[in-house]
DNA sequence: CAGATAACTTAGCATAAGGAAA
DNA sequence: TTTCCTTATGCTAAGTTATCTG
């Protein structure tokens, strides 16, 4: 039971708390520089940076090992912006990137980290303590009398940016966060956080209506970043908890949904036809809305609305199927949308003439938007958006896989590998790809060692078993016949223990690409879970660790058996 | 209505931590 | 105890969406 402090009673609309207090953000250590025997070489000669330009150049000889670092866009973006980071004496000495020799300072770095590694247990147990220390005191605030931990609670350490994929951006220098950026929020009543020695924030304000305790704007993007909560703390959970309400009420009028836009598939109105497949992708596939995005600044990856005629391929006919449209495309993150999917022959058709008179580059959906989209999804339903139906039917998917795969006659194991498959397939639904993990061949083959030599056993016990059986043929003596049953009892462990060990191979195997824990923590309601669980005789930690009970906390509380999504 | 912006969720990867095996 | 391997956590980029502005 929850007591209700006057403090938590229901708020005015968008008033997101009413005391907010923090310390405000942790600051990365400033640079230190490098000790004098470590030296930076120009054109093959030693020569000792500013104090400025050594840092930035630190920055790119710890990527050395990295491959983006071979890249153009790269090194020319770093030798840009480290140029501007030099004295003018040494932006006129270093004109050229490749004269530029960091092996020393990228080795002093790898000596460092190994170092690191190396300490003495007790080295280690005080560097855990400041750390610790440092949680303690900048990792939590007060938000309307309960005590919560903030998500990311440091400011990030400026270094090279790193996009993903083929980033127009990638090599810019990632400045230093001051106080000085810094705009901090807390309620007027609370105790302020004191920016460091010798320095001011950029602003102190006092927002109810937001939910960050800090923001700043990055130099890379020009876009805000915030100091959060985790997402254990009640106001996130609250806010996750209506997430999946929003899918369920989906739920009740998405047949009503499907029907019109399938009656839209034969409107008149272009643009009506267009948001109607394109909904129709989304539904059924899964994608994501897809905003535009402006050219150069950021990778080229497309979702829904934004997909291109040169991402999909129409085939009549296909292995044996009508109406198949391949889609291939890079999404979020340039991760690889690859399928071949039959739609129905409406869809075909539209998808035929909205690509007539096009070239490769121009937008499939030329009449549409995500804003044109999520305009006519809020009034179809009160608080829908496109990427709603991500949600809704990727714990759709779960409920009826779960039902479909969990046998209870099935060992835990076996249940688990059920869940594992039931999670896959959404994970699959949603494209939650992951590389290959560089250890994966060998843990395979880890494994399979571990199985060939329970074969052995399982083998030997069946032998000895026989033997036992054969004596207690021959002696009919209750020795002998205690001596069977042993062996039966031994048998049918290693047994289990082979059969265990053969379902983690299979499990591993499936799982090769496949990131299962991107719809495990935002896509699939934990209610579903925990109620499986329940019915199953599952413990929920075989299924959520510590974070994700604590994350999912709400529902925890909230589900029994019964719960349907 | 387009375009910009603020606020928030979702994403995969790198590394740290922890537990098992040697 | 040390080493090896797996799992958990941290990090921060990259999305979505509602709202604002002119």
């Amino acid at each position: 039971a929850h007591r209700t402090s006057s403090q938590e009673e229901k708020k005015e609309d968008g008033v997101k708390w009413t005391q907010l207090e923090h310390r405000g953000p942790y600051f990365v250590p400033l640079y230190e520089p490098l000790p004098d025997d470590v030296q930076f070489y120009y054109d093959g000669k030693p020569l000792k940076l500013s104090l400025a330009a050594e840092e930035v150049a630190t920055f790119y000889a710890k990527m050395l090992d990295h491959e983006y670092t071979t890249k153009e866009i790269f090194q020319n973006n770093f030798f840009n912006d480290w140029r501007k980071e030099m004295t003018s004496k040494e932006q006129k000495i270093i004109t050229d990137l490749d004269k530029c020799d960091f092996r020393e300072i990228h080795k002093y770095f790898v000596d460092k980290s190994e170092a690191r590694k190396a300490l003495s247990k007790e080295e280690k147990q005080k560097l855990k303590e400041e750390a610790d220390k440092i949680q303690e005191e900048y990792g939590y605030c007060m938000l309307d009398g309960h005590r919560e931990k903030i998500g990311n609670f440091k400011t990030e350490p400026p270094g090279l940016f790193r996009g993903r994929g083929d980033h127009p951006k990638m090599g810019m220098l990632k400045k230093r966060i001051m106080p000085e950026d810094v705009i901090i929020n807390c309620s007027k009543d609370s105790k302020i956080p004191e920016p460091p020695e010798g320095h001011k924030w950029k602003e102190v304000r006092f927002d109810n209506t937001v939910t960050w305790l800090a923001s700043w704007t990055e130099n890379i993007q020009n876009t805000l970043k915030y100091i959060m909560l985790n997402p254990s703390s009640k106001l996130k959970g609250e806010k996750d908890w209506q997430k999946y309400e929003v899918a369920r009420r989906l739920k009740d009028v998405v047949h009503k949904i499907r029907a019109q836009y399938r009656a839209d598939w034969m409107s008149k109105e272009m643009k009506k036809r267009q948001r109607a497949v394109a909904l129709y992708f989304i539904d059924k596939l899964a994608l994501r809305a897809g905003n535009e995005k402006e050219e150069g600044e950021t990778a080229d990856t497309v979702g829904c609305c934004s997909l291109r005629v040169e991402h999909i391929k129409l085939h009549p006919k296909l292995d044996g199927q009508e109406h198949v449209v391949e889609f291939d495309f890079l999404g979020k993150d340039s991760i690889r949308y690859y399928n071949k999917v039959s739609v129905e022959k409406p869809v075909f058709k539209n998808l035929q003439l909205f690509m007539k008179n096009k070239d490769p580059a121009d937008d499939l959906f030329d009449r549409l938007n995500t804003s044109i989209l999520n305009r006519h999804l809020q009034n179809l339903m009160d608080g829908l958006s496109a990427k709603v139906f991500r949600t809704y039917n990727a714990s759709i998917t779960l409920q009826e896989q779960l039902k479909a795969l969990t046998n209870s006659e099935d060992s835990v194991a076996g249940k688990l590998l059920s869940y594992n498959r039931a999670n896959r397939a959404v994970a699959i639904l949603c494209n939650h790809q992951r590389s290959t993990p560089k250890t994966f061949e060998k843990s395979m083959q880890n494994l399979q060692t571990k199985i060939d030599a329970k074969k052995q056993q399982v083998e030997e016990a069946q032998q000895e078993l026989k033997k036992a059986e054969d004596e207690f043929e021959d002696t009919k003596d209750a020795k002998a016949e205690a001596n069977v049953e042993k062996k039966k009892k031994l048998l049918k462990r290693l047994e289990e223990q082979l059969a265990k060990l053969n379902v983690q191979a299979m499990d591993k195997e499936e799982n090769k690409q496949i990131a299962l824990g991107t719809s495990k923590l935002n896509y699939l309601d934990p209610r579903i879970t925990i109620a499986w669980c329940k019915k199953f005789g599952v413990p929920i930690e075989k299924i959520y660790n510590k974070t994700q009970r604590e994350k999912f906390a709400w529902a925890i509380d909230m589900a029994d058996e019964d719960f349907e999504f």
